[in-house]
Parts: C-alpha cells; structure tokens; sequence
RNA sequence: GCGGAUGUAGCUCAAUGGCAGAGCACCUGACUGUGGCUCAGGUGGUUGUGGGUUCGAGACCCAUCAUCCGCCCCA
C-alpha cells in the first residue's frame, strides 16, 4: 500500500457520488424551509470561544469544539453550533428585523468527539428557526416543516416518527412528585436515558441520584402514560395545528422525549427512524424563549430545530431512498475521430452547449471504443461520431447509447437528433 | 476520557506457523469507424508501521498509527 497523507480524523471526503447526495439534501432542505416562507441566512464558521461559554453546554465548549489560536494570539472556535450566532445576529439588527423572522441556514459545524455511526468530526446541518412568535402553533409549524422534509424525501410515517413532548409539562410532574428544583436536570438525565438502560439498572441509577423509590416509581407512571399531553394546553394546541397542518401521523407524543439542551423552555420534539439501525435521532429542537435574552438581546420568544447531514444520510440509504447517481452532467459525448478532425468535434461541441446542452468532447483522439467505453460509465445518452465520410458531406453520426441506434444527421438537423433522443428515454 | 473489533491487490475478501490467492475493477485481444454481453490472455503486493519469538510470520507476542463499533456526551 502506497502511503498518502491521511485526512484529519472524523472528516468526510466528498467523491461526486456523496457530494451528490449532499446536494440533494440541500435542495430538499431548501425546498421545505421556502415552502414555509423561511429566508436563507448563514452565520461565520469561525467565531469566538466567547459566544459559546455564554449559553452552550459545558460539554460542548469545553471538550466538544476545535478551539485553536490565530496568529493574532486570540482564541478562535470552529463553529460547533448555530443558535449563538442567530441570537447575536438578531439581537443586533433587533430594530431592524420584520419579526417574526423566519430563517433557515445549512452549513458546515465542527465537533471534537469521537467518531462513530452517524457521528463525524465535520459534518453539515440544516438550522431553522422562528424568533418573536410565542404560539404552540408556531411550534407546530415547525414541526410541520421537519415533517414536510421527511416526507418528501420519502420516508413514510410507518419508517419514521417525530416525537414530541413538553417540558413545562414534566416539570408540573416533577413537582407533582415532589422532585426539588435542584434535581430537575438529573431527573430529566435519568428520563433521556429510560430506553437505554434495563429496567433494573435504570432503578438503581435513579436511587443512587438520590430520588425515593415513590419519585421513581412515580416517574415510570409519567413515562408510561401517554394521554399526558391531554393535560396540557400547549400540546393540546401543537397536536390539533399539526392535525391542520397535514402532518399528524408522522407526529406521536412521547413523555421520554426531553433534549439535552438546558435552553428549551417547553415543547421539545425529536425524530427517529423507527426501522433501521441507527439509533440516534435524526433532527430535534423545541422552544426556547430565554436565549435571546441570555446573549444580551432583548427578550424574544423562539422556535427551532436542527439536523445533521450523517444520521439522514445513512437513514436514506438504508431505506434505499438514495436517489441515482447521474456521473456526468453532460448527457452528449463529442467523440475525436483523429487529430485532424478534432477541430469539427470542438465547434460542433460548442455549437450544442450555445443551444443549452451539457456536452462534453472527448480530450484525446484515441480510438474509438475507449470513447463510447467512457460515455458508457459516464451514463451519457448521446454519442457523436463525425470522421472523413461524415465531414465530407457535412454530415453527423448521432447515436443513442440506450437503444444503440444511430443514424447520420445532416449538420443543421443534429440538435433537433438530439432533442429527440433525449426527450425518449 | 473508557472499552471491543479490524487493518492482505484499486474494491470486497481468502490463505493449519511452510510458494500471497479469488471475485470484481483495470489493460490487451477476439472486434483496425462504435459502448454494454461473451470468451481468451495480462498488469497489479515492502500483508498499515516498527520491533520481537521462530529454521520459517500475513498469521503468534509487544508497541504504534488508522478505521469501524459501543460507552460518555449529544447543542
């Protein structure tokens, strides 16, 4: 094996084939957020390590970024998520923005953890997010939107769901159980991690975090109870819009669902695929109507969720919902006859791309089978052949690739051979 | 940060401690103006790297690097 400098760990190389597949991402992403009337925005993908110690987990700022010095001697920090700059960003046109502002973003994050099924170290991510609208409808809307997405990239409610939940809602049961303010955090910990422990262990786990077996038994109730959100307005309200908004059976309340995130202030929602093998979920958000304020903005109510470009790419490949790969752009391949005549092949060439085709001449006058060899990997769907009895009486082989016919084309009629080829198939 | 597995041809993988192989891909020819299909032939290796054990190591031992999988964490 020769040796090669090797990529930095956790990164993705993007071949034609994955980048293809990247970009159909983005337009499925772009497509959903424009249908809901959101505007394109990005933030920088180098920003201070300052912005993220405000508000971002410890976790995250501590251990889970690339922070590195520039030659300037200050700290710069590879972006590891959006939300800070989308509330500096607001916060400092607050005056001038038409609220509510509705955008959506997706870019490059960089995360320092260590990499495995659907995690990577660099990866993409698409933001959305409403700010200044404080309605479980405008909730719902966003879950309309990750919905819309999933849907239209073919998977179907019996392959995944969005699961939704409240987190004012588990707080009113946290009280109800009489679990102290101080142990919230510990006791949604133990709730996140219910379906991934046995039931014994996960016992023991909430004994020794210092909850009486009452609060924990109390707590199995909660979690087993899935008519809960009847008694919450909010979810009420979210799950009758979503029922308006079209998109309910992708949609089920699960009192499990609580996001890590310390910001979210009341309904939260993950998607999962129910069928395969990945077991993280595939985009998630909620409310968190402090941050704004949190980051020296004003106070602002927002709504959002965000999802990462691996756990849906492998998601769509399991499913089989990857679509085709096209290797070539161009669907007409000029052959070279010989070096004398390469010159006709180039005008022709340019004559087609000016008419509004993708074509492409082959670079060397090699023989002729290598040529039609190549169109054939490159999938194209038209090849021309113009030798000395074609060029002679100015005429053109135009040859269809699927059916392997071909027929000589006068000169002028070539472009209309063409069109027709390529309207069939 | 912790644990498990795996590194052999471009790719997917074989090889009881005893000649490093197959399929696919690639190249050539059958087919000197035409791809796919078929057939025949061919190129291709410091077995991740460094040490050790052994008459002999792809295999066993140690180290190291990398990748994958899990834990932690998940914004």
């Amino acid at each position: 094996m020769k040796t090669t400098v090797q990529t930095v760990k956790g990164v993705r190389e993007f071949y034609p084939e994955t980048m293809s597949l990247r970009n159909y991402l983005y337009e499925k992403v772009r497509s959903a957020s424009r249908s809901f009337g959101y505007q394109e925005w990005d933030g920088p993908f180098i920003e201070t390590i300052d912005l993220y110690a405000a508000k971002s987990g410890e976790e995250l700022v501590k251990k889970q970024s690339f922070v590195f010095e520039d030659r300037g001697g200050d700290l710069v920090t590879l972006r590891p998520e959006l939300t800070p700059s989308l509330a500096r960003m607001i916060a400092a046109k607050q005056g001038q923005l038409t609220f509510p502002v509705r955008w959506w973003s997706f870019g490059p994050f960089w995360r320092y953890e260590q990499p495995q099924k659907g995690r990577t170290r660099e990866f993409f991510q698409w933001n959305i997010d409403m700010v200044g609208a404080d309605s479980p409808e405008a909730d719902a809307e966003m879950i309309a939107i990750a919905a819309t997405f999933l849907r239209s990239v073919g998977l179907d409610p019996t392959r995944v769901s969005i699961f939704v939940n409240d987190r004012s809602l588990m707080t009113s049961q946290f009280d109800r159980l009489d679990v102290s303010v101080e142990k919230r955090v510990d006791a949604s910990n133990l709730i996140d991690r219910r379906s991934k422990m046995k039931p014994d262990a996960w016992e023991a786990y909430g004994l020794e975090m210092g909850l009486s077996q009452r609060q924990i038994d109390g707590l199995k109730q909660v979690l087993e109870d899935y008519n809960l959100w009847k008694q919450s307005d909010n979810l009420q309200r979210v799950f009758a819009a979503l029922d308006a908004l079209g998109v309910r059976e992708y949609i089920k309340f699960d009192p499990a669902v609580m996001r890590g995130l310390l910001y979210y202030t009341s309904t939260v929602f993950e998607a999962f695929d129910l069928t395969g093998s990945v077991r993280r979920s595939i985009l998630g958000g909620g409310r968190y109507d402090n941050l704004l304020e949190d980051v020296g903005g004003d106070s602002l109510p927002a709504t959002g969720f965000a999802m990462g470009d691996v756990v849906i790419g492998i998601v769509l490949q399991e499913a089989g919902l990857v679509p085709d790969f096209e290797p070539s752009p161009a669907q007409v391949l000029v052959t070279v006859f010989d070096k004398n005549l390469w010159v006709q092949s180039l005008s022709l060439a340019s004559e087609l791309r000016q008419a509004g085709l993708n074509v492409m001449v082959y670079p060397e006058p090699v023989k002729l089978p290598k040529q039609f060899k190549f169109a054939d990997k490159m999938k194209m769907r038209v090849a021309m052949v113009l030798g000395p009895d074609e060029v002679e009486k100015d005429l053109v082989v135009v040859k269809n690739l699927g059916t392997g016919d071909q027929l000589q084309v006068k000169r002028e009629a070539v472009l209309e051979s063409i069109k027709g080829i390529l309207k069939n198939a």
